[in-house]
DNA sequence: CTGAAAGCGCTTACAG
DNA sequence: CTGAAAGCGCTTACAG
């Protein structure tokens, strides 16, 4: 069975396509269609079943009404609710959005941008991974609408949202140092984005500034090696140099880390007190519950889709800026 | 900067758009075309950045290469790795996969799911909601290549590829039985598609094979209220009846399932032992670790892709059957 | 008030 | 070996 296309319907009336392409496009009184031909078309339009073939309509329009999200991993749940909040954002503006995960692979991440591109996406949401400039760079050549998200290239001039990860580091130190804790570990990943430098430096600025805490204890965790061995890792260095706290920069270092501190037996927060970077299921339903700087994942959606909808030209309200950082929620909890 | 077209580069080169395209679409030798002018195209294409605009190639060719897939909640962690799965199985295809959430809404499926057709998807990966038959047995009708998963319409013939939900509970139900738990509970959600009442059945027949326990106890989740209203209701139950032993339907219902618990006080196995259908990091890293039925989403993901490969002709194996459930893994922890 | 025509950017049978 | 032409299904300025 074939779809039915403009033309049959116009056949099947006896009018012209254009007419029937008026009426269906909600143009009829506008371009002074009678009503009886209208009601006619409407009728058989939905008696037919016909369904529009955007793929035309975008070829036509040069506008296909969808955005392109490039986020790092849609399993993680961070990205998953941060998808979800922008999918129903973009909704409201009349735009679909797909996506897609990078898994923070370059290759990966620059092809997944120009299959977005060759489908002629009408605005991009990247959380940008190390190696993707200069495809970025070229879709601001472009003048495309773009919004990058929980990080950004220093050296490349792009609107963007994230977390204010400076502040939330900060807060986070303050109270395990507040708490009295005088060895406390950072627990990071090897990348060169920016959002993970911020929270690092965040951590060494904390710590330059304790009375109590010469020395940095800084991990960073080696990835390539899978799960099994990152747990290694964490349980290595916390074996070896015995913190009183510990501060993991991203959730499922978080996770990992529980398993590790499970292994070694340590006990939360006698042993080692914990705070970690994201909110999560896990943290709150752990026992005892995990300190968290929890990130506004909504705000970070909706402020990146407001954006993105002023750069497309369908927004009313004028926004200052177009490079924002919002502050994090600090939940404590049992773990510190 | 505007995005050069094949017909950019004709010109630029001095050739035909014809040629062009059969170069670029790797036809040259095919076509007798000469080296000299092929290469010449070819470095004139990459120096111009050029890549083709997919939308007029999908309106002129017919094909899509996109696969919509829609599952219930992209946030839930069994529909995420789901999604993932599918998403990379495909890409070996060459298809690209665009996702999105009903949030068990048929209204808001039967939406997405014409906005599938509109954009002239190749083929269909759907976990349905209530509500959506008549949207499916059009795409049936229209011999569109169709895969359901996790659930089907019993009344209409199509694909599908789901967990078996009866052996699944039956195994469960049999390891509480023979760990000698006499009253045990199962808590569901009030839901009229295909998987739930499987489980659900599966648990009354197991109570009407059991020695021991003579009546059933079921409680059906409404979720109508949101999450604290979900857990209130567990909690209550669990109160009133006061089972030795739960177990939950879904993934989502075990977690809050474990907040009323902990809510309630009471010690998990010694006053309550715990299954759960699906397993998650939180019911690995939960203390005590929780007993589950892990459904084999790999496999269910890369079946269903293969289904729909073969109904779009792109395999060479031929699969025996359309219809298939996959046995659960059953994972033991220390919840019973 | 309505229709014929051009064109979006490709692919592919057809002609030479 | 290469080019001119038709056509995918729409929208929209133009003409009457």
């Amino acid at each position: 069975m074939k779809r039915v296309s403009l033309k049959d319907i116009a056949k099947m009336v006896g009018a012209s396509p254009s007419t029937v392409s008026f009426i269906l496009n909600g143009k009829a009184s506008q371009m002074r269609i009678s009503d009886e031909l209208k009601n006619k078309v409407l009728a058989t339009a939905k008696k037919m079943g016909y369904q529009p073939n955007q793929v035309a309509v975008s070829l036509r329009t040069g506008q296909t009404k969808i955005l392109g999200l490039l986020v790092e991993d849609i399993s993680n749940s961070f990205f998953a609710s941060l998808a979800k909040t922008i999918e129903l954002e973009a909704e409201e503006f009349g735009y679909k959005v797909v996506y897609s995960s990078t898994e923070n692979n370059s290759k990966r991440g620059v092809e997944l941008l120009r299959m977005l591109t060759q489908r002629q996406v009408d605005g991009y949401l990247i959380t940008p991974t190390v190696g993707m400039e200069e495809d970025i760079e070229m879709i601001v050549r472009h003048k495309k609408p773009l919004v990058l998200m929980d990080r950004y290239f220093p050296g490349i001039d792009t609107a963007f949202v994230q977390v204010d990860n400076a502040g939330a580091v900060k807060k986070g130190m303050e109270h395990l140092v507040n708490k009295g804790y005088k060895k406390i570990a950072f627990i990071t990943i090897d990348s060169g984005m920016i959002q993970m430098k911020q929270r690092e430096e965040a951590y060494t600025e904390a710590i330059s500034r304790s009375a109590e805490q010469k020395k940095k204890l800084v991990l960073k965790v080696n990835f390539a090696g899978g799960r099994e061995l990152a747990i290694d890792q964490i349980t290595e260095f916390l074996k070896k140099n015995n913190p009183d706290a510990v501060f993991f920069a991203t959730n499922y270092l978080g996770i990992l880390g529980l398993e590790s501190i499970r292994a070694i037996g340590l006990s939360i927060p006698t042993d080692l007190a914990v705070v970690c970077f994201d909110d999560n299921d896990i943290f709150r339903l752990h026992l005892p519950g995990i300190t968290v700087l929890q990130q506004p994942v909504e705000a970070i959606a909706r402020t990146a889709i407001h954006i993105l909808m002023q750069q497309l030209g369908n927004n009313k309200i004028a926004l200052k800026k177009n490079q924002v950082q919002l502050a994090a929620n600090f939940i404590s909890r049992e773990s510190t």
